[in-house]
DNA sequence: GTGCTTGCAAACAGTTTGCAGATAG
DNA sequence: CTATCTGCAAACTGTTTGCAAGCAC
């Protein structure tokens, strides 16, 4: 485990803590995947997860830990009507993410104008703007090479 | 109906003939909603606007040829995963929306900088950008002055 | 007349919920 | 000890599919 991502996995255990949540082993299992920050896991990726620890740990607690942990503003849920969704615990805040069509891989670009944008849409509009979702889907270097 | 709604109709009905699709009276209904261009309805919100010249009309049919319209690129579908999709027949295109949070209206705000980002993203990471979602969440005007 | 299209109902998939038993604090 | 959490199974919701009857061309 990496220095960020144990400390990132102690923020989410104090965040439960002092929200006066239990911590339970099905629960830090779930936070010390989410605070490696590798990949954008749906549930089920989870759920496989963590079965690997405790066989007996179900969807539905994988879901609602999800469930807390983006009231907390801790998770990031990207939601999609076609695929399952995906989770963000190491980066809970908006961000663009540009999705292989091919390999289905997601990844976090560098993007400086988003922020621009936002601001731009507000005055624009008289919104007052509150989040955003952005997604690019493309074909990553790699599945361009092999076809 | 303007002159608009009319000339974006007799596009699309000749865009079905064109690919050797029947031009059913359901259809025909569907495409004079679309092509009005109000709003981002909902396969359902379709469904409810046909079924008064048609009564018999299924909502299977409105999913059905909202699925044969996007395969011919003659529709935008907005998918949320909390939420039923929306559809856009007008401008079948990537283009930003701005959803109020509060009483769940969609617009299509004017921003400048999108196609910049594209670029910078396709520079950036190596990756073949093909299309991109972008969904701003705020509060429109009305409803901030009304809470 | 031919075969695409419709309408119905059942199937589907991901997520959520209710509840009885287990357990963290 | 007790309120929260878990695991199971059933419920839910929007969308898709299979199929027999209908109808555009």
């Amino acid at each position: 485990m990496t220095t960020d991502t144990e400390s990132r996995y102690q923020q989410l255990v104090a965040r439960l803590k002092g929200s006066d949540h239990r911590l339970t082993p099905q629960r830090m299992a779930l936070l010390r995947i989410i605070a490696s920050g590798e990949g954008h896991p749906s549930a089920t990726g989870l759920y496989e997860q963590i079965k690997t620890q405790f066989p007996t740990t179900s969807l539905a607690t994988v879901y609602k830990t999800l469930s807390l942990l983006k009231e907390l503003g801790e998770v990031l849920e990207l939601g999609f009507s076609n695929d399952d969704n995906r989770y963000d615990g190491n980066r809970p805040y908006p961000h663009p993410h540009l999705i292989c069509v091919r390999c289905h891989n997601i990844m976090d670009p560098q993007v400086s104008l988003v922020d621009d944008l936002t601001q731009e849409v507000a005055e624009l509009t008289g919104y007052q703007v509150i989040s955003h979702r952005l997604d690019f889907y493309g074909v990553c270097p790699a599945c361009r090479r092999s076809p």
